[in-house]
DNA sequence: TATACTGTACTATATCACTTAGTACAGTTA
DNA sequence: TAACTGTACTAAGTGATATAGTACAGTATA
């Protein structure tokens, strides 16, 4: 399926990061497999009306982060599902992102159930488990 | 108890922003309780080593917020225990927490029910419950 | 071979957030 | 009066982000 990428013009998150995010989404979810191509730096360009380095920027990161393949004058491919982060490094990245989490809803008054219950609901979107798609949900 | 603030220099997370997560995760641990003043601007600002204008920053956020109540010439204190925020932006910014929560996990191969585990610990330290309060954990 | 595509690299520039620096003022406390 | 409180303002420096333009090596295809 060919990856439909969209920005918000208005964020505050940086441009060349929805890009990251949207193909971090889109592996994580199933959209795109290993070996999947990712559409050009120039294409991706000219739909978002947007600059072909900034493209280029998320592009590079996503291949120094290992989660894109490279091959000199063919188009980025999904990398193969592997570990690619230390373990060390997975579990530091994990805590990180649960202290930004926590900082950011402690002040909102929410029951500790019902926030599981939310991050519950958002992580089946986002994260099928390996059973579910065994089932074919 | 005297809150006392600290800031992670090498951090991308600006000053004003650690500060801010700072009192506000006090606040919601119980370690400030209402009416409680917080440090002077100036003071803070000789301790951390930091403009005292990046602290003016930080407490003049938290105050638009509501989290700290102004008085003219007196420091700011604590602000009651009371909803601030309306239900529509509670949950706004609960959804937008959840979003940028699992844009920075989806990567890293953890199990759906590992990371609520995590969290469900970090959420115990940072925001004990009422119900714990009550039974003097 | 010629053409069009792929990612990548480079310089230059503009904008904005963050931080620092310095000064100033009204209100409070002792 | 003196020392404190938050707040407001201008000015300047730094770094991240994004844009613009150009260039190059490798690949695919007619």
């Amino acid at each position: 399926m060919a990856l439909e990428l969209s920005i918000a013009t208005g964020s505050s998150v940086p441009i060349y990061k929805q890009i990251i995010d949207q193909v971090c989404l889109a592996i994580a979810s199933g959209q795109l497999l290993p070996g999947d191509p990712l559409p050009s730096v120039r294409s991706v360009a000219e739909r978002l009306v947007v600059n072909p380095n900034t493209v280029a920027r998320a592009y590079t990161d996503l291949a120094r982060d290992g989660r894109v393949v490279t091959q000199p004058g063919r188009a980025l491919t999904v990398a193969p599902r592997r570990q690619i982060l230390s373990e060390e490094e997975r579990h530091r990245r994990l805590d990180a992102a649960l202290d930004e989490f926590v900082r950011s809803v402690v002040f909102l008054d929410f029951g500790r159930e019902e926030i599981g219950r939310h991050l519950a609901a958002k992580l089946a979107d986002a994260m099928p488990s390996a059973t579910e798609e065994r089932m074919g949900a």
